[in-house]
DNA sequence: GGAGGAATGTTTTTT
DNA sequence: ACATTCCTCC
């Protein structure tokens, strides 16, 4: 017990051996919040103050989870995968598969991915006539989610307009079709066990008090429902350790709610309240400017990183004329490094959206410079992957129409659109799934359908007893997709991942424990076995969480299939430069980092203003940021910058202005772009105007550096009719103003204009009459 | 059923 | 600019 606490500091002991109560941990950037999460858990097992499975601890991606184990394991000889351990979505499942009567689901019930749920919205909206126009079938996903994030059946639902009662009928559609299909979206997969947990008080008095002590990571990124689920299974005596930090909250945009830290401290009358805020991570400069920047967000809980590696380098500022120049810089500056010894794998180039890699690449690639992006499309959701799950799926549950309808055609079998509508009519007609109602359809359809289902019948009859990558590839070969992609040219890496496939099936059952001869459609006996009646009774499992114990092979892997759809990183152990949205770099750190486009309007992304504490959000992105960095950080931006086809003329971001003098250093001329890069001044003040007339002349304002730098007029760009950002024209409505922005060309050419009596306009500078002051 | 052209929509993302 | 999806025509 003693090797587990040593070295750990006087606030991480702290949070490691609190009493079990409920207590927050304010966990900074790099302050070892996995650690003490980990020995925690290794600390209250090893004290025997609580038996592994007297535990649960959640986290939002799997790759926390595994990470959590795997530190576990290394701590302590015991296993891990028994353990409550894993995602929301991932435990929400084991909980309705353990309870699927009282949770009123099929024991076989399948998971929609995010793409499975869009279809099915479309197929509802066609199904009843309703015009996708005025109800975009994203709106109409994003609505029922929505809905479900706030524990909101369809009929429960507040309508309070037309649209808003189409809206809910759509949901209400959708949510019976579901249903009658055997699947559950993921915010379902949330939804039901809460419903669950919330009518059926022995099951929650069960849980409650199992689980003493109950642990999550991350806990910023908690939207409401899954707020409710923790509180669920709590209730009144378990201890919740809560670790997050509200500075890192950069996924409002999805539903995280960081207020669900104050309602915690608050519910669960929280006596400890921790703060790391000792870095391990990063060098002085860089967090001194990172503390410096998140200081001007006033929604905090407060909070201020310290760190004993010494000032270190500065920060290097980069002013490029436009983003090509930028990317040109960043391959020059990445050489330098690589000369002074640093890997390729521990920079990372960062940026606010991922239009911007695209020219980063290009720079990168003409050097020959080795790098991997972050964030494409991952293993279970390729074409060729989804169209073998669906077949999968179908093995398992052929009642699920969301498989159905992709494979039915596919590979190519003469089923038209008009038969595929046909037979979707029937079977709104009768009641039943689409393969229920191929025997209702005639004609020509009729036939290929019956067909179809001929084959899904001997499939899942010659399957019956099949492992799990045996079933896999026997379905692959019946089902001709691999033929069918051995045809198509340019099929081979198609053919190569449906193989792969197999193996990975392989794997899963190795990983998860299961018998290597079970049959993949057999559910374990254990199920059954370790359901004890209770005295009123209910039905209560108390087995381990293993999957082995609660699914068929079959069922287990479709679950992981859905649940975590593989490696949407670069691979680990090349030595290649790392391209990612800031967004994607949360929790990792690298040597050295780049943030690039650190321009108005892109980051902060110009989006932002419109919603509610947007421009908060955004600057805690970049203090994420600027936290990744251990050694170097390097800030750029670019002036001119395509976009959509356009180029735009950007001024630098207001963040730059955040950061204090000392910290950094600007490796470019500073550009005078004050009178509006400053996000404290204010349009209607006099001695801005001032500022603003000292543009047109060369020399420097107080407000700069002390060095003078080049002429301005030499580095903003002028647009082919002379007009710039920063150029004081006159309206004859609106008065006088200053040009911000510029969008597009020619005839097709915009400016933002801050008035300085009116604020800001978009005028179309071919329309509107404007004088040059 | 597939090729080719038009229309469309572009912040961030996990499960 | 560019990718994706929709739509039309053979």
């Amino acid at each position: 017990m003693q090797n587990l606490l040593q070295n750990l500091n006087p606030e991480q002991y702290a949070a490691v051996t609190l009493p079990a109560e409920s207590a927050l941990i304010l966990a900074g950037a790099g302050s070892g919040k996995t650690r003490v999460l980990t020995t925690r858990i290794a600390w209250l097992i090893q004290t025997g103050q609580i038996s592994p499975s007297g535990l649960m601890a959640v986290t939002f991606t799997n790759k926390a989870a595994k990470e959590m184990q795997a530190r576990l394991s290394a701590m302590l000889p015991i296993n891990t995968r028994s353990m409550w351990i894993g995602t929301f979505h991932g435990l929400c499942n084991r909980l309705l598969r353990a309870h699927f009567r009282d949770a009123s689901l099929p024991q076989t019930f399948q998971i929609l991915d995010s793409q499975d749920q869009l279809s099915m919205v479309k197929r509802i909206l066609k199904a009843n006539q309703i015009d996708d126009d005025k109800y975009p079938p994203r709106n109409v996903v994003y609505f029922i989610n929505n809905a479900k994030e706030q524990g909101l059946r369809a009929a429960k639902v507040n309508t309070y307009d037309p649209t808003s009662r189409q809206l809910a009928e759509i949901y209400g559609i959708y949510e019976e079709q579901c249903q009658r299909d055997g699947v559950v979206d993921f915010a379902e997969l949330l939804l039901r066990t809460v419903e669950l947990l919330a009518s059926n008080q022995p099951l929650r008095e069960h849980y409650q008090a199992r689980f003493k002590h109950i642990l999550v990571d991350e806990f910023q990124d908690t939207n409401d429902l899954q707020y409710r689920w923790i509180k669920l299974m709590a209730g009144t005596q378990s201890a919740v350790l809560a670790v997050g930090d509200d500075d890192q909250s950069i996924y409002a945009f999805r539903g995280a709610n960081v207020g669900n830290m104050a309602s915690f401290e608050r519910e669960f009358r929280v006596q400890h309240r921790i703060k790391l805020e000792q870095n391990y991570r990063s060098h002085g400069h860089i967090l001194d400017s990172a503390n410096a920047l998140i200081s001007n967000n006033t929604e905090r809980l407060g909070k201020n990183l310290r760190t004993d590696a010494g000032q270190g380098e500065l920060i290097r500022i980069q002013e490029a004329p436009s983003d090509r120049e930028e990317s040109q810089w960043l391959v020059e500056q990445i050489k330098e490094l690589t000369r002074q010894g640093i890997a390729s794998s521990e920079i990372a180039i960062l940026y606010r959206s991922n239009a911007q890699s695209r020219v980063i690449e290009h720079a990168l690639f003409s050097a020959s410079l080795p790098y991997k992006v972050y964030g494409g499309l991952r293993f279970f959701e390729r074409a060729e992957i989804k169209h073998a799950i669906a077949y999968l799926q179908l093995m398992d549950n052929p009642h699920n129409d969301s498989a159905f309808l992709r494979v039915m055609n596919f590979p190519a079998r003469g089923i038209g659109a008009k038969g595929q509508e046909n037979l979707q009519d029937v079977a709104r007609q009768h009641g039943l799934s689409l393969y229920a109602a191929v025997p209702h359809l005639g004609g020509k359809a009729g036939s290929t359908l019956g067909a179809f289902v001929k084959l899904i019948e001997a499939a899942r009859f010659e399957t019956q007893m099949l492992t799990l990558p045996e079933l896999v590839k026997r379905v692959l070969e019946m089902s001709t997709l691999i033929q069918h992609y051995q045809n198509e040219k340019d099929g081979e890496d198609r053919v190569e991942n449906l193989e792969q496939l197999v193996s990975s099936a392989a794997q899963f059952i190795a990983e998860e424990g299961f018998a290597n001869d079970a049959p993949a459609l057999m559910g374990p006996a254990s199920i059954a076995s370790t359901n004890i009646v209770q005295g009123d009774g209910v039905e209560i499992l108390d087995a381990d969480a293993a999957l082995n114990t609660l699914m068929s092979p079959l069922s287990a892997f479709l679950s992981h299939a859905s649940l975590e759809a593989g490696d949407n990183q670069a691979q680990v152990g090349q030595d290649a430069l790392q391209l990612m949205t800031v967004h994607s770099a949360k929790g990792l750190e690298f040597d050295a980092v780049f943030i690039t486009g650190l321009e108005e309007g892109l980051f902060p992304h110009e989006n932002s203003a419109k919603e509610t504490g947007g421009m908060e959000e955004e600057r805690r992105l970049m203090y994420v940021a600027i936290t990744r960095a251990r050694q170097r950080l390097f800030i750029s931006f670019a002036q001119t910058r395509m976009l959509h086809g356009q180029i735009r003329y950007n001024t630098k971001s207001r963040f730059l202005t955040e950061l204090p003098e000392e910290n950094v250093k600007w490796l470019s001329p500073k550009v005078q772009q004050n009178w509006f890069s400053s996000p404290k001044s204010a349009w209607d003040a006099d001695d801005q105007y001032s500022q603003r007339s000292q543009f047109s002349g060369a020399g420097s304002s107080s407000y700069q550096n002390k060095v003078s730098y080049a002429a301005p007029h030499n580095i903003i760009p002028t647009n082919e009719d002379g007009w710039r950002i920063g150029l004081s024209v006159r309206h004859a409505k609106f008065g006088e103003g200053i040009i911000i922005k510029l969008e597009g060309s020619g005839s097709n050419c915009r400016a933002h204009i801050q008035f300085y009596k009116l604020g800001l306009k978009v005028l179309d500078l071919n329309i509107a009459k404007l004088e040059k002051v």
